[in-house]
RNA sequence: GGCGGCGUACCCAAGUGGCUAAGGGAGAGGUCUGCAAAACCUUUAUGCAGCGGUUCAAAUCCGCUCGCCGCCUCCA
């Protein structure tokens, strides 16, 4: 497998710590306010990855954390009128709320920053005696000049940084771009005791205190969205290899930003949607198959189109499956052989490895998903040529289970395509019941009997205009959700 | 200003040295159908921003130009 690791800026073998085994941390999120659709991206990248990792046999420890202390969650108590702490509790609800629906799995430990104030302080008490730390009234400095590797992850001289840094000089610092360990808290601020008197962590020195403590010194894996790069990483690596004096992480991770007119989705900008504004319209599934038909490092314009034509995509993989099923369920027994047979046999034999390809350079789930639909495409001209028999059977038995392994690594293709059609039927607000709908097609199947084509498409029509489309099969009518336009 | 990235068909999007440049959406035509829908077939890039270079061979490597974006401050 290869991964594109941020320190050294290109794709590189991933070998791990212990053979067998990953150690993996994510940056989750700072629970002050709700998650927007970038955190869902990172979250469901994440994720994916992780799913894949283990579907490769690697057994995968997970870390994702919650900060729960810091600046903005104070700001936000301040202005919704609560504690801090009923704060972070809210928004970590509601981030299980959204990530649960987006089939975000839990991490194997999901740490929070106020949990681990003792390892906090341990470490930056290291680091002072070290010498990489100085106190500053209440306030712990981590000195970054005295780390020489600083700046290596995000390819920045310290000296040039200092050149244009449009940050305001604090006198108190040695160094302008020293960053804070542990702050002094202000009156009425929630606070810990520490030798340094009572105080918080700083933001970057949690993910130290909790990768290192549930994953080790040096580990495998690290990742966040792109824009922590710098200062987040960068600062995390220096104070994390400046207090251990080995390597942190082997492979730095990050992925990249959703945009709203080509420009980067950001609070302060203010053209963010969030999770649940998405989820009123579309399926989980739909916005999931829409960020992962991206390669993960590349923005995604986020639009309605976009996500329409992942819908689109999505129900022409469950009306595969219904196609697939159907044939299952009633195919004649008597051998016929095709033509096509020898093309699905083909596509069948190679799917896998092409998907692990896939999956395996630096977790390309677009690739993996144009092979799904490579296959999709093979079974409907397979199942348009009308096969019939047990060696027929056989090969959709197969596709039919080659797709059902990969869906649970991108955990998307996995209900059923009556679950399918009923999301749909939720998300597009069709105003009908299941029952109505059934009544037409009986009232519409005794016109076709009658040969009054003219009420029978009249019915069509009625449905249509609300978004049903009828499909009149041998065995009956069926019907289903319209997705395209 | 420094660093990094991107520019592939009407739209989205894989592909980073060598088979016919994946896949999805939209459009057009066709097969099927009472009519449809779905599905399938055909069609939409002798060309991958432009120019020049390296090479037997480049969308893919190098240089320059143009355009767009990100980070350098909190940010997924």
């Amino acid at each position: 497998m290869r991964v594109y690791n941020t320190l050294h800026g290109k794709k590189e073998e991933l070998v791990p710590v212990s053979p067998g085994r990953i150690g993996m941390y994510a940056c989750g999120v700072t629970v002050y306010d709700l998650c927007h659709i970038g955190h869902a991206r990172s979250a469901i990248v994440f994720d994916v990855m992780r799913r894949y990792l283990g579907f490769r046999g690697f057994q995968v420890k997970y870390i994702r954390n919650f900060t729960d202390i810091d600046d903005k969650i104070i700001n936000r108590a301040k202005k919704e009128g609560i504690a801090w702490d009923e704060v972070a509790e809210k928004y970590t609800r509601e981030y299980y709320v959204d990530m649960d629906r987006l089939g975000v799995g839990r991490a194997d430990r999901e740490p929070k920053a106020t949990e681990h104030i003792a390892e906090i302080i341990a470490i930056v008490k290291g680091l002072v005696d070290k010498g990489f730390g100085y106190v500053v009234g209440g306030d712990v400095y981590f000195e970054v000049k005295r780390f020489p590797d600083y700046g290596k992850l995000s390819k920045r001289d310290l000296d040039e940084m200092l050149a244009g840094a449009r940050v305001e000089v604090d006198e108190r610092k040695k160094n302008p771009m020293d960053f804070a360990l542990w702050k002094a808290s202000k009156e009425g601020e929630p606070s810990w005791d520490s030798p340094w008197g009572p105080g918080r962590p700083g933001w970057h020195i949690e993910c130290t205190a909790m990768s290192i403590k549930h994953l080790g010194e040096t580990f495998d894996i690290h990742g966040g969205g792109a824009d922590l790069i710098f200062p987040h990483h960068e600062n995390e690596l220096a104070q994390s290899e400046a207090f251990t004096g080995k390597q942190f992480v082997k492979y730095w991770l990050h992925n990249g930003f959703i945009t709203i007119d080509r420009e980067k989705m950001s609070k302060s900008l203010g053209n963010f949607f969030t999770i649940r504004e998405i989820l009123d319209k579309f399926d989980p599934e739909v916005v999931r198959f829409f960020l992962l038909s991206t390669h993960y490092r590349s923005p995604i314009e986020f639009s309605d189109e976009s996500l329409r034509e992942a819908e689109a995509s999505l129900d022409r993989y469950y009306t595969t499956v219904t196609r697939t099923e159907d044939f299952l369920k009633e195919a004649p027994e008597k051998p016929k052989p095709t033509t096509e047979e020898k093309a699905l046999e083909e596509v069948l034999a190679v799917f896998m490895n092409k998907f692990k390809e896939a999956m395996d350079d630096d977790f390309n789930t677009a690739l993996a998903l144009g092979n799904i639909f490579e296959l999709i495409r093979e079974v409907n001209r397979y199942l348009d040529a009308k096969p019939a028999g047990r060696k027929a059977k056989d090969l959709l038995v197969t596709a039919r289970d080659l797709l059902s392994q990969s869906g649970p690594v991108l955990n998307i293709f996995e209900k059923q395509p009556e679950e399918w059609n009923d999301a749909l039927m939720r998300t597009k607000r069709i105003p009908f019941t299941k029952e109505e709908i059934l009544r037409k097609i009986i009232q519409r199947r005794e016109a076709r009997e009658r040969k009054d084509w003219s009420t029978a498409d009249a019915v069509r029509k009625e449905l249509e205009d609300r978004g049903i489309i009828l499909e009149d099969k041998k065995s009956g009518t069926a019907w289903k959700v319209r997705v395209s336009k």
